[in-house]
DNA sequence: TTCTCATATAGACATATTTATATTTGTCTA
DNA sequence: TAGACAAATATAAATATGTCTATATGAGAA
């Protein structure tokens, strides 16, 4: 089994315009034009935020001629959370219908 | 169902020393002075690094004469990562024996 | 009350983080 | 190839964080 540097990736998650973006890229996949079009923060600091969050694995991207499309990687973060979920001795409730 | 400051949590949660912090609680309680035992960090970052944990409720206290004994809120822990992992479609794998 | 132990608070400092603006790189199209 | 567009990189400023030493507070013991 793999092992994650928790540190970095609680530190990618301990920001409120990374975890928007990670909301916005687990329902589909989108460019960094189209993420920006959702924030008031500058392109360049979106850039560096999907920076951070590709730095820890939690996001991967691919070129489409002048695009780039991030997305999120699940089987990572389930993998990080079921980590930390058996180390913490954690009890996650199934979710009402 | 109560509210939580994700991004305090996981600020928190980024940082080494209260990740070993929460792991030797997530044992048993314990005081500072043993808490510090098992670090090189001095005794006064140890209590910041406690106060941050306390001030997003992951942990609680009790005094007990000149002792001040530490402990998880682990039901705070399980509402917090049961949250994320409903937010964010994760898949927590059951356990091996 | 005075001493001592356990813990918290204050202040200082170095480093890290977030963000912006300016610029560069990469790719398509005319 | 030149121009336009998408995105990344460089650099700098403001703020936040982690750590220390020194000091204060709080509680039991003498």
């Amino acid at each position: 089994m793999r092992k994650y540097d928790l540190v970095k990736i609680f530190k990618a998650l301990a920001d409120h315009t990374r975890q928007e973006i990670l909301s916005l890229l687990s329902k589909e996949e989108m460019n960094v034009t189209d993420i920006c079009s959702g924030f008031k923060t500058s392109q360049p600091t979106i850039s560096h935020h999907l920076q951070i969050l590709r730095n820890c694995d939690l996001i991967d991207q691919r070129r489409d001629g002048k695009n780039i499309y991030y997305c999120v990687r699940q089987e990572i973060i389930n993998d990080v959370f079921g980590t930390v979920v058996r180390k913490m001795r954690i009890k996650v409730e199934i979710r009402k219908k």
